[in-house]
DNA sequence: CTAGTTGACGAACGACGTTCGTCGCGTACG
DNA sequence: CGTACGCGACGAACGTCGTTCGTCAACTAG
């Protein structure tokens, strides 16, 4: 039977950026999890092997794609070393943040990137400007990488949270901050006394004020380390 | 045919302290991600639907082997607040990097088992009993559960390479250090001076060293941040 | 015009998490 | 003592996953 002989594709230029893009895009739709590729390969149109021309393994696309989300980070040039620092670190955690909970390709496999490079390069930068020991420099970064990818989870999950509770309960006693509440309600006082008189301050304050807060303890502390070697 | 009537297996009596201790054990084996229903459910010698009856799903599974695994971490009970806290932390985060990335599970689900509480009950106690704000407890402890998963993390990604390492390679360049540094080496100084003039000390030092420094730092920058609230 | 190389991709493999329905057993009740 | 019941074990299956292989179309070099 005649199959049309035009079932040529005249298939698109796939290409390695496109890839990751793709990816990027998946992530954001449907989280870290279920971004398959399966699913990137839909959204380009083709089947899965064809991504494996440009991408070695899902690792390898998932680590390109947080490296990608990070292109457009800009490095602040306003402030003493320390607003820049702190500055920096906000936005790559934000950069970061939109795209869903991508930040977790940063727990399965130290982020090399070159986009990620050149800001923990400007990090450390503005770290020796601070005046931190060139040793104290070292380890500090392993630190705020380590700040930056929880606190981006951390936002993800309640960015998430909160369009979920927007979306379906209205205002319920169910939402991501509640159940956690509801958790510490429920525990004995007795054996649990200081979470109990704690229960109110746990859950309080919004994700941008508690990850501002956690940036300036670990600033404050390497300064107050670096003065103190050993 | 007459198959054997005593085909009655005698099966043995499964419990969910059975279930999750197996998961446990499947974990220090193959690791959190290849530690499948089905794998640990062959350590149990029978097939994955029967785990499902003590356990809803393989997330609520790798929680309980989380908290299962810090059940034997002790309280210090000796030195002043700061060396308890510590070492409490210290300890929490050897105990989970003994069982391999099986703190993969703290990020994939906030830990809220009783085990885990108990430790940050006991963490919150010490803090106030430092003088910490309140406020500040309450923010202190998402660092300290943080930093604990991560080091562990760290840890144990650290564990697993020595153990390759002596396994397969007679030190040869390619173990987990080695491979990071080569990175390093790799760049051009020109566009990254700062990570090149701290090349030899950005993997330098151990991940027990390492990591005492951060939780110093940290605490150094809780007492700071809590002096001047705001 | 042909030979060779490259990329797209259908098909398949093995493993995964989870669900369903069945079936055997132990117990409690008539 | 018999019987009905409920619960736990689990074989089988569904849909999805990451990844590999082989094939075939299309472009490039000679």
């Amino acid at each position: 039977m005649p199959v049309s002989p035009r079932t040529r594709p005249a298939k698109a230029a796939l290409s390695r950026e496109a890839v990751v893009a793709a990816a990027l895009d998946v992530v954001d739709e449907v989280g870290f999890e279920a971004a398959s590729m399966r699913r990137v390969a839909t959204a380009l149109e083709t089947g899965p092997a064809s991504l494996y021309v440009y991408v070695a393994d899902r690792r390898e696309l998932m680590a390109a794609a947080h490296d990608l989300a990070l292109a457009d980070v800009e490095v602040p040039t306003a402030g003493d070393w320390r607003a820049r620092l702190e500055l920096l670190v906000t936005r790559t955690v934000a950069a970061l943040a939109a795209h869903n909970d991508l930040a977790t390709a940063a727990i399965a496999a130290v982020p090399l990137g070159p986009h990620f490079l050149r800001l923990n390069e400007e990090m450390l930068r503005l770290l020796r400007e601070g005046g931190v020991d060139d040793a104290a420099c070292a380890w500090a970064i392993d630190l705020l990488v380590q700040y930056i990818a929880s606190a981006a989870l951390e936002q993800a999950a309640w960015n998430r949270a909160q369009r979920e509770t927007r979306a379906t309960e209205e205002a319920m006693g169910a939402d991501f901050v509640g159940r956690l509440d509801a958790v510490y309600a429920g525990l004995d006082p007795a054996a649990f006394p200081t979470i109990t008189a704690l229960r109110g301050l746990l859950t309080a304050g919004g994700g941008d004020e508690r990850d501002a807060w956690k940036l300036r303890v670990i600033v404050d502390g390497l300064l107050a380390q670096s003065r103190t070697p050993g």
